[in-house]
RNA sequence: CGGGGUGUAGCGCAGUCCGGUAGCGCGCUUGCUUUGGGAGCAAGAUGUCGGGGGUUCGAAUCCCUCCACCCCGACCA
């Protein structure tokens, strides 16, 4: 430790201690070394002052921030931009951030995994040997060391571990094992955006287990569900664990985990009633459950000039929305490739693409048929076409299937049909589930009716089988002596990203208002009137001391700003409680408390003011 | 990468069309007054006008070029 002037002329007040503490905040040591130095004046306890803390906040936000949690996250001074996608963590914001990697970090030792800490730069050997040197795009940052050696800057470390499992794991008895690190990603995006929540740096919780056999890989799977769920809940995050395609990765399981937020970039169906929840892309969507009602109106072909969409429709002919059926080609596979086929999907429903594209004899991806096939396959253009005269195949929703007495193109240039039906007009085509789901439709569980809602991902779980076991050759011998391939398991957590989603979700006109478990300081102590009273002087460090005794993580602003200042500040920088304390309270012995959310503070009798806020810090979520 | 837009003081912006010695608000510095919701008065400091090139007696302004950043589309923690 640095010998600094202040605490050598201080030494009366250290005596009977074994290292030097100067024994109040805001005392004359203090004061000189706040000039003198900048070795914090008590290194070992959680003392902090506001006025050697680093406090930075703007009126403006900078006008390329977009989203309210980068806006706030600027503007309270927790990070600052370097580059698009990248940001320093300033001193405000990196608090929350490690408490954020401590609770992660806790439950992830606390259900067994073992931690370890990767390189962030890695040989290109690796990433060529499990073909995702030429798989990943340019969203992999690729460089060369002096010697011309192609490296990566690691956006994720599956070959990394793996080649660590496969030098040092030889044998069943050494398995299972899970490793995890918290390790700073790079992935360029193409469009950095949101903040922190889409950089390009990032931090990411990154876990990777490994398993004699699948039984094993899939309870280690239902052991970390259990334990993301652990963890969000402890962050203090409205989430939702939601059920995921396992899209390229492979294998049989994988789940997202989701904070719910207006601003989030996906969709979630989910059932109030039950656990069930699906990206809306995934959720199977389902018919009315009852039987299409028989025809009651005869088919008629109506003029509808210049009607090209759907809404057109039903405003033109006064007609609701879901009395119409809307008609889109794509093109097929099958040969002659491109053969366009007829999708028939409810006025207001949207057509899901990834359905469509896994039905068989539809082109993968989905493609749309040119507008000069249409018109040679249809006779007309898109804006009037329909089932009723159309040779080619036709698929309809399922919700379709239950309509009758629908609007639809008649394949005839500023024409439909009104009162169409199924069977009786055209043929009945096929059926399959072709579209979102939409709130109110049923939950594919049976349990109820789905809502939609938006989410941020901040976690994922998967299963990855053996697709780098085998790709890396990352064998054990079982009990009789059989080499074989290991089961992965991988998992994930967007640390960083935690924390713009928490601000998503919390947060109002003053500023972020922070779950007490990630908050940068759980409480702060806010004297009025700090430079000429010394009641209050003497009370805020009195009870500051006090406060810091009972475990509190509180901080003390003494800036002397004028009160206006301190409130703003801290509410911007969202810090979930906060204690006033003035001479006009003071005189009749009370303090003030209010938390973040309240709209009113409380008068607190000084005497009792450690406990309550005591009481408070723990019923507070 | 394709399409659109913006670069002027630490932050937010005006000035650019129509060329003529660069401005406003916030912030910052100093002094005095103030001190329960972003203080008042006074005095100050701060700009390669994104970079380079060109046109012109003269360029933030017109032309060319490069760069950065942002917005709209596919990926992902």
């Amino acid at each position: 430790m640095r010998p600094s002037a202040h605490r050598l002329g201080n030494t009366a007040e250290r005596s009977g201690r074994d290292r030097p503490v100067c024994s109040t905040p805001s005392c004359d040591c203090c004061q000189t070394a706040r000039i003198a130095t900048l070795t914090p004046c008590c290194p070992d306890t959680q003392r902090m002052l506001a006025s050697r803390f680093f406090i930075s906040t703007l009126k403006e936000a900078p006008s390329d921030a977009e989203v309210t949690s980068q806006k706030l996250m600027l503007r309270a001074g927790l990070i600052r931009k370097v580059a698009a996608g990248i940001y320093t963590w300033m001193p405000m914001g990196l608090r929350s951030l490690r408490k954020v990697e401590t609770i992660v970090r806790e439950e992830m030792n606390r259900a067994g995994a073992i931690e370890v800490l990767m390189p962030a730069v890695q040989p290109a050997e690796l990433w060529q040997e499990s073909q995702r040197w030429e798989a990943y795009g340019p969203e992999l940052l690729r460089l060369k060391d002096r010697h011309d050696r192609d490296f990566v800057v690691g956006p994720t470390h599956e070959e990394v571990i793996t080649d660590v499992a496969r030098r040092e794991l030889k044998s069943y008895r050494q398995l299972p094992r899970h490793f995890y690190q918290v390790q700073t990603k790079f992935r360029d995006e193409i469009r950095p955006r949101f903040g922190v929540m889409r950089g390009r740096e990032f931090t990411m919780k990154d876990g990777y287990s490994f398993h004699a056999d699948y039984a094993d890989l899939e309870r280690e799977y239902r052991n970390m569900y259990d334990t993301y769920t652990r963890i969000f809940t402890r962050l203090g995050l409205d989430f939702r664990a939601v059920a995921a395609d396992t899209g390229s990765i492979g294998g049989t399981g994988s789940h997202e985990f989701h904070v719910i937020a207006e601003t989030g970039e996906d969709d979630i169906a989910y059932c109030p009633d039950s656990d069930f929840a699906a990206n809306v892309e995934l959720a199977e969507a389902f018919g009315p459950g009852v039987a299409r009602p028989s025809p009651s109106r005869s088919l008629e072909k109506v003029h509808t000039p210049g009607v090209k969409t759907i809404a057109d429709l039903a405003d033109y002919l006064k007609i609701p929305v879901e009395t119409t059926v809307k008609a889109i080609v794509v093109k097929g596979d099958e040969t002659p490739a491109g053969e366009p086929v007829l999708l028939m999907v409810r006025g207001d429903h949207e057509l899901n693409a990834i359905k469509a594209q896994k039905i068989e004899g539809i082109l993968s991806p989905l493609t749309f048929a040119s507008p000069e096939d249409i018109l040679v396959a249809f006779g007309a253009n898109p804006g009037s076409l329909g089932p009723i005269g159309f040779k080619g195949r036709v698929i309809m929703d399922r919700t379709v299937a239950a309509m009758a007495d629908f609007v639809i193109g008649a394949n005839d240039d500023d024409w439909h049909y009104v009162g169409a039906n199924i069977g009786r007009d055209f043929e009945e085509p096929e059926v399959a589930d072709l579209r979102n789901v939409v709130a109110g439709d049923p939950s594919p569980d049976g349990k109820g009716s789905l809502e939609i809602c938006r989410g941020i991902e901040v976690g994922h779980i998967f299963q990855l089988r053996t697709k780098y076991s085998e790709a890396m050759c990352c064998r054990f011998l079982d009990e009789n002596g059989r080499e074989q391939h290991m089961e992965m398991g991988c998992y994930g957590i967007g640390v960083t990203r935690i924390l713009g989603a928490a601000i998503e979700q919390n947060n109002d006109a003053r500023g972020i208002i922070w779950p007490q478990a990630i908050a940068p300081f759980e409480l702060v102590l806010c004297p009025v009137g700090l430079g000429k009273s010394d009641a209050v002087r003497e009370h805020a460090t009195r009870l500051y001391e006090s406060l810091l005794e009972a475990g509190i993580d509180v901080i003390l602003d003494d800036r002397n700003e004028r009160p206006g200042v301190m409130f703003a500040d801290w509410e911007l920088i969202g810090v979930p409680h906060r204690v006033v304390i003035g001479d006009r309270g003071l005189k009749d012995g009370l303090i003030e408390y209010q938390g973040r959310r309240d709209v009113e503070a409380l008068q607190i009798p000084l005497a009792q003011a450690v406990d309550f806020i005591r009481g408070k810090l723990t019923t507070a979520s």
